[in-house]
RNA sequence: GGCGCGGUGGCCGAGUGGCUAGGCAGAGGCCUGCAAAGCCUCGUACAGCAGUUCGAUUCUGCUCCGCGCCUCCA
C-alpha cells in the first residue's frame, strides 16, 4: 500500500500489514451545518480507514472537532437572540455527527473536541515555552518561527518570499502565530492558564490531540489541500519543536469546486451536506454522493454540479439493477485487481471502472462486495410487498398477453420509485432512485 | 510577487515510451409483446511549440490557460 504525501511530494510505502496504523484528520469548526465539501475528507478518510483495515491493518482513525474558534463566537453573537458559543458549538456538533451518520460509513475511532484537550493544550504550550520555542506577550503564547530551522518544509514555503504580514504588536516576528490567545472582549468562553485567562490558539488543538491519542510518532495526517499553510506547516512545526515525530504521510485531499451560474444561485439550497443526503426525489441521497466523491481522485478538485451528480445517479442507478439481476459469471481471482487499484494511491476513479465491468459482466458477487467497501451495499434492496404484489398483478397480465395493462403496472411500479426488467429467468425489480429537478 | 497542483474525445475521468481504459450523453443494428440489461457497429482524445528517441499523449524545456495556498477555510 502506498499513498501520495505532500510532505516527500511522493508516493510513501506504509508498512507491510499487519501493523499499527495511526490516522489523524483535521475535522470542522462547527459554527455552521457542514458543506458537501467538508463530507470530502470525511468520507476519503473513512473509506480508507475500512480499507486498511479489511487489510489487516490496526487502525485508529481520529477527527477532531474544533469547538473552540473566532467564528463560532461571530456566529453565536449574530444570532437572534444571541446564543452562547458553548451553546452553538454544541448544537452544530451534534448537527455535525447526525449529518455525516447518514453518510454510512460509521465513524471514526475518535472524536475529541478542543475543549476536552485543554490540559494537554497547556501542557503543550509550556513545554514550548521551556524549549525556547515559544514566548508569551501579555497573555498571549506565540510560536517562535524562527527556533524551528525546518519551517516551510510542508508547504515548501521560503520564509522570507511570503507575502509581508502585518506584525502583530506583540509578536517577534510576524510570522509568529499564536498558541494561546488572551481572552478578549465578546468572548464568552476561557480556560485558566500560566498565563492567565485565555484559550487556545487553531494549530495546537491539534497538535495535542494527536499526541494524546495517537502518540508521538504515527503514520498518516489528512485533511483539506487549503490546510497545508498555515495550519499543517504549523502543526508540524510545534510537534517537531516538542520533540515528537508526528506524521509521516501527509494525505491532502483535492478541494470541491462549485460550477455553473445556476447552481451557484441556489448554493443555500444544495450546498448543506445535509440538502444532499436528503434521499430522492428531495436531494440526491448518499449513494450517489458516494459514487460522486470515487468518480475523482482523492488528490483532484472535483466539480458538483447538477451534471456530475446525475452522472453520478446514474451509475448508482445501473449498479442497483445489475444487483437485481442474476449472476452470470463469478470469477473470484479478479478481486486482487480491485486491490491493486486501491492499494496504489487509494485510486477509487480505477476502482470504479473495475466494478462497472463487474457490472456489465453480470459478476454480482464482486460487484457487491466491492461496492460494500464503499459502503454502497445499499443499493441491493428488497421491494417492498405493495410493489411486489404491483409486479405478481402484472406478471399475471402478461401471462394473459394483456401487455396494455401490464404497461400501466409497470408505470404504477415506476411511480412507486421501482423499475421492473424481465429477463429470460423472470421478472426482477430494483429501486430506481431519481432526483427531482 | 512567492510556493504548489493540473490541462486527455460532447461531458466526467484512469492510464501508458509503440498495442482496448471505464462511466455519462449521442447515432445505427441484434434481442424484447414493449422496455431494461447484454451484445455488435460508429464518432480523427491526449493545451501549444521545440527537443530527446526508430517511435511521445506518456520523458525534457519553454509558452499559454485553469485551480489552490501565502496566518486562523476540509
Amino acid at each position: 500500500m502506498r499513498l501520495y504525501s505532500t510532505l516527500q511530494r511522493e508516493l510513501v510505502e506504509l508498512p507491510p500489514s499487519p501493523a499499527k496504523i495511526g490516522i489523524y484528520v483535521c475535522g470542522p469548526t462547527v459554527y455552521q451545518r457542514i458543506h458537501v465539501g467538508n463530507a470530502r475528507p470525511y468520507v476519503i478518510f473513512l473509506w480508507l480507514r475500512n480499507w486498511l483495515k479489511h487489510r489487516q491493518y490496526e487502525v485508529k482513525l481520529v477527527s477532531n472537532i474544533t469547538d473552540v474558534n473566532d467564528k463560532i463566537y461571530v456566529e453565536a453573537a449574530h444570532r437572534s437572540p444571541p446564543i452562547e458559543s458553548r451553546k452553538l458549538a454544541e448544537e452544530m456538533s451534534d448537527r455535525y455527527r447526525e449529518d455525516t451518520d447518514r453518510l454510512g460509513l460509521g465513524r471514526p475511532d475518535a472524536e475529541p473536541t478542543a475543549t476536552e484537550t485543554m490540559g494537554e493544550i497547556v501542557a503543550m504550550i509550556a513545554e514550548l515555552i521551556a524549549g525556547g520555542h515559544a514566548y508569551e506577550a501579555q497573555g498571549d503564547v506565540y510560536f517562535r518561527v524562527e527556533s524551528y530551522g525546518d519551517y516551510g518544509q510542508l508547504s515548501r514555503q521560503k520564509p522570507d518570499q511570503m507575502e509581508d504580514q502585518e506584525p502583530g504588536p506583540l509578536k517577534e516576528d510576524p510570522r509568529d502565530f499564536a498558541l494561546w490567545k488572551a481572552t478578549k472582549q465578546g468572548e464568552d468562553t476561557s480556560w485558566e492558564s500560566p498565563w492567565g485567562k485565555g484559550r487556545p490558539g487553531w494549530h495546537i488543538e491539534c497538535s495535542a490531540m494527536a499526541a494524546k491519542l495517537l502518540g508521538p510518532s504515527f503514520e498518516i495526517h489528512g485533511g483539506g489541500l487549503d490546510l497545508v499553510f498555515p495550519h499543517h506547516e504549523n502543526e508540524l512545526a510545534q510537534s517537531r519543536a516538542a520533540g515528537q515525530e508526528f506524521a509521516h504521510i501527509w494525505m491532502h485531499n483535492g478541494l470541491l469546486r462549485l460550477t455553473g451560474e445556476k447552481m451557484s444561485k441556489s448554493l443555500g439550497n444544495i450546498q448543506t451536506l445535509e440538502q444532499v443526503l436528503k434521499p430522492p426525489p428531495e436531494g440526491w441521497g448518499r449513494e450517489t454522493l458516494l459514487l460522486f466523491f470515487m468518480t475523482a481522485h482523492w488528490r483532484s478538485p472535483i466539480d458538483f454540479s447538477i451534471e456530475t451528480m446525475d452522472a453520478a445517479q446514474a451509475q448508482a442507478n445501473a449498479f442497483r439493477e445489475a444487483l437485481a439481476l442474476d449472476e452470470r459469471e463469478n470469477p473470484t481471482e479478479e478481486w486482487s485487481r480491485l486491490e491493486q487499484a486501491l492499494d496504489d494511491d487509494f485510486n477509487t476513479p480505477l476502482a470504479l471502472s473495475i466494478l462497472h465491468e463487474w457490472r456489465s459482466r453480470g459478476a454480482r458477487s464482486l460487484l457487491f462486495q466491492g461496492l460494500s467497501l464503499f459502503g454502497l451495499n445499499t443499493l441491493k434492496e428488497e421491494a417492498r410487498p405493495e410493489v411486489v404484489k404491483l409486479q405478481e398483478e402484472r406478471d399475471t397480465a402478461r401471462k394473459q398477453r394483456d401487455f396494455q395493462r401490464a404497461d400501466e403496472l409497470r408505470r404504477h411500479i415506476e411511480k412507486a420509485g421501482w423499475s421492473a426488467s424481465d429477463t429470460s429467468s423472470g421478472t426482477v425489480l430494483w429501486p430506481k432512485h431519481e432526483r427531482k429537478h
